[in-house]
DNA sequence: AAAACGTTCAC
DNA sequence: TGAACGTTT
């Protein structure tokens, strides 16, 4: 036992005893005292949804029974600031390490810097690790020691990486508690308990002056819905660990051939125990290759196959992460820059009725009936829906990311993001966006015997295949004999494709004169202006959307309002009932004015920064990750919530390293004043040339494909 | 056996 | 749309 305390775990997505490195480092410190800190506030939009929130409690209360299995229990805070919860946990039980897993998020990342910068000043020895991922974002790199820019490239060096990603550990036999028990009712068996321990370890804290706080995750309205949920879904990390090996023993060998079919029970239905890491990647990767290993013996191809198209779908979340970490602002702003012009079409209708499922295309709106019903959608469908919502209806898809948030149970921000900048063309390695998909084609693709668009629209359910996915040009005769009145049983389309497809033609050529105004404003150096108006004019949002569906049928489908575009990426909508109101002036303040290169925000121009990743030193989407939480820490500001790093619009960072099972975590610390070059400087590497002028480039819209195909 | 042609699927 | 793969000539 290192130096007589005991050590706090603080459990966040990591909701299992199985393969957690942070547990297993406070179980092998001494008398682990865990703890959950409910602190949704901190994370500004993205106020966690219902059905998100409601398998956090499950699982929560998974967690606590097996670690009172184990010999202790979960402490619970409610909190606006974990860093401080923390800190009155160290206070009253006088703990004197703090472990914890790494996550990956711009809010995360630097409210876990914090914490490790306040903790360590206060004397606790503070130290995290990785079980969130095969590998850190910051060991995979190209071959000049850039983070790679398209995924295939990406994922191609995980599969290659000279060591095999950490097999993984096994749970705990037993913990030693670091805090006794406390009596909540008067149970004679906890009382014995307690007077144990404290024959067993005379130093140990007092729970009486650490209580749980009652954490309080669905309101009244919520109850109804969520029973429900509890008949699909089993959260928990036993669940989710045994939801694995049937995945594994079952479906994986037919993944590759069922994953077309829009409801086909087929997929691994691990993402929510894997967003909340209920269940372990590295678990799942090794056990995968296992089998992987075992097919290729056979000379099963198609198991083969399979096992490579699931693995892709664990290095998509690989890559979430890593995006995440590279360019911290993927979550709100595009990645290629040219998007920021993009006329978004501004209708508060057309936004209803894509969530209502009413668009008029089936299976698009099966989707999103299904979507909202079960808050589970096929990754098919999501590719589906996403990309009517962004091609098809133009609306701004940080709104489409948005309501996903808020309704999928597996919501995720760094997953999400990069699929919504994945259809929505802004990454390098996306699709075109002026490749529109047709969703009467995609149907029959997926859903070819209409059964999952007559499940969720059964006012379709009578109507032959044949014509259930395009009933706005089914005969009259057909209609009437299936029961479908179009306009008021079931609507027309919304938006007629090839109108929607000569609106996104006239919206792109818009969008490259705005861009091309822009760069030419940026060469004459007369970019303010332009850039101040494009920053400080958000579109308003309307504030309380009703996300029930209404039973009205929208009869308005001939859409005679003209459109509203508006030249800015967008607020994101807040519709989830948080208490925290987002405030205008907040979201357009990604406030890139302070520093002359943070024009360039969205572009990442890490790509030839000339530094040495043997010392696995963050790249520059650390310091933009600062930036961004820079930003969240001006937008708690208005909440009176203080975070240290609130106080300056300009924020230094430096880096420092610190020791991880043999590795080199790269730490980020915000303070005074920005200063880019300081983390080139502290690398030993560079000094002297500012970041600027290593990238002339920065102040341009980078042709990424071209780029990527260069390099 | 190489080339031309068709099909499929994009993270 | 075009890269990658499979099939045909």
């Amino acid at each position: 036992m290192s130096g007589g305390g005991c050590s706090i775990v603080w459990f966040r997505r990591d909701l299992r005893v199985e393969d957690n490195p942070a547990l297993a480092a406070g179980v092998r410190a001494g008398a682990v005292i865990a703890v959950f800190v409910w602190a949704p506030e901190e994370e500004g939009h993205y106020y966690p949804g219902r059905v998100s929130r409601w398998w956090l409690k499950q699982s929560l209360n998974h967690l606590d029974s097996s670690l009172k299995s184990l010999g202790t229990t979960l402490i619970t805070k409610r909190s606006s600031d974990s860093v401080s919860s923390l800190i009155e946990i160290v206070k009253s039980t006088g703990a004197t390490q703090l472990f914890f897993n790494h996550l990956y998020d711009p809010i995360s990342l630097v409210r876990d810097h914090r914490a490790k910068e306040l903790l360590t000043d206060y004397g606790i020895s503070v130290r995290s690790f990785n079980a969130d991922l095969l590998y850190e974002p910051w060991e995979v790199n190209d071959d000049q020691g850039q983070p790679f820019t398209v995924f295939s490239d990406f994922w191609n060096r995980c599969l290659s990486m000279p060591c095999d990603p950490a097999a993984p550990m096994l749970p705990p036999k037993r913990i030693i508690s670091g805090v006794k028990p406390v009596a909540r009712s008067s149970n004679s068996l906890v009382l014995i308990l307690a007077s144990e321990l404290d024959h067993l370890n005379t130093h140990l804290g007092d729970t009486s002056r650490c209580p749980s706080d009652e954490l309080v995750f669905e309101d009244e309205s919520e109850k109804g819905s969520n029973a429900l949920l509890a008949r699909a879904w089993s959260p928990g990390w036993s669940a989710g660990d045994k939801a694995l090996t049937t995945f594994i023993n079952g479906p994986l060998i037919e993944y590759s051939v069922n994953r077309r079919k829009a409801d086909s029970a087929t997929t691994s239905f691990l993402s929510p125990h894997l967003h909340f890491g209920e269940v372990s990647v590295r678990k799942c990767f090794h056990l995968v290759r296992i089998k992987q290993v075992a097919w290729g013996n056979e000379g099963n191809t198609a198991g083969e196959e399979s096992v490579n198209l699931f693995l892709k779908s664990i290095g998509l979340r690989e890559y979430s992460r890593y995006m995440s970490f590279n360019h911290p602002y993927s979550h709100e702003k595009p990645l290629l820059g040219h998007l920021k012009f993009f006329p978004w079409v501004i209708d508060e209708g057309y936004f209803k009725a894509w969530r209502q499922g009413r668009t008029g295309y089936p299976l698009v709106d099966a989707g999103m009936r299904e979507l909202w019903a079960t808050g589970w959608l096929h990754d098919r469908i999501r590719v589906v829906v996403s990309s009517f919502f962004v091609k098809v209806l133009q609306l701004p898809w940080r709104w489409g990311m948005k309501y996903f948030w808020d309704t999928l149970l597996d919501a995720d921000l760094e997953s999400d993001a990069l699929g919504w900048q994945y259809i929505s063309g802004t990454l390098p390695d996306g699709r075109e966006f002026d490749r529109m998909d047709n969703p009467q084609f995609e149907g029959y693709k997926f859903d070819p015997n209409g059964e999952y668009v007559r499940r969720w629209l059964p006012e379709l359910a009578r109507l032959p295949t044949q014509w259930v996915h395009h009933p706005w040009n089914t005969p009259e005769s057909v209609l009437q004999a299936a029961g479908v009145e179009l306009g008021s049983n079931y609507p027309l389309p919304i938006v007629g494709l090839e109108a929607a497809k000569a609106r996104l033609q006239e919206a792109l050529s818009d969008m490259w004169q705005q861009e091309a105004a822009w760069r030419a404003a940026i060469e004459n150096g007369t970019d303010e202006g332009l850039g101040e108006s494009m920053e400080s004019t958000p579109i308003a949002f309307p504030r309380d959307i009703q996300m029930e569906i209404d039973i009205e049928p929208t009869r308005n489908n001939n859409n005679t309002t003209p459109i509203v575009r508006h030249q800015e990426d967008q607020r994101v909508p807040s519709m989830t009932s948080s208490f925290l109101r987002i405030e205008e002036e907040e979201e357009s303040s990604v406030d890139l004015r302070n520093s002359p290169e943070e024009t360039r925000a969205e572009v990442p121009t890490n790509m030839n920064m000339g530094m040495d990743t043997r010392t696995e030193e963050p790249n520059q989407g650390g310091v933009q990750a600062i930036r961004a939480v820079v930003n969240n820490a001006r937008r708690f500001d208005n909440f009176g919530l203080q975070l240290q790093t609130a106080d300056s619009s300009t924020a230094e960072s430096s880096s420092s390293s610190r020791e991880r099972d043999g590795g080199v975590v790269p730490v980020w610390s915000p303070s005074s004043s920005f200063s880019e070059q300081l983390v080139v400087e502290e690398n030993g590497i560079g000094s002297g040339s500012s970041y600027l002028q290593r990238h002339p480039q920065s102040h341009q819209i980078i042709n990424w494909r071209r780029l990527s195909q260069t390099g």
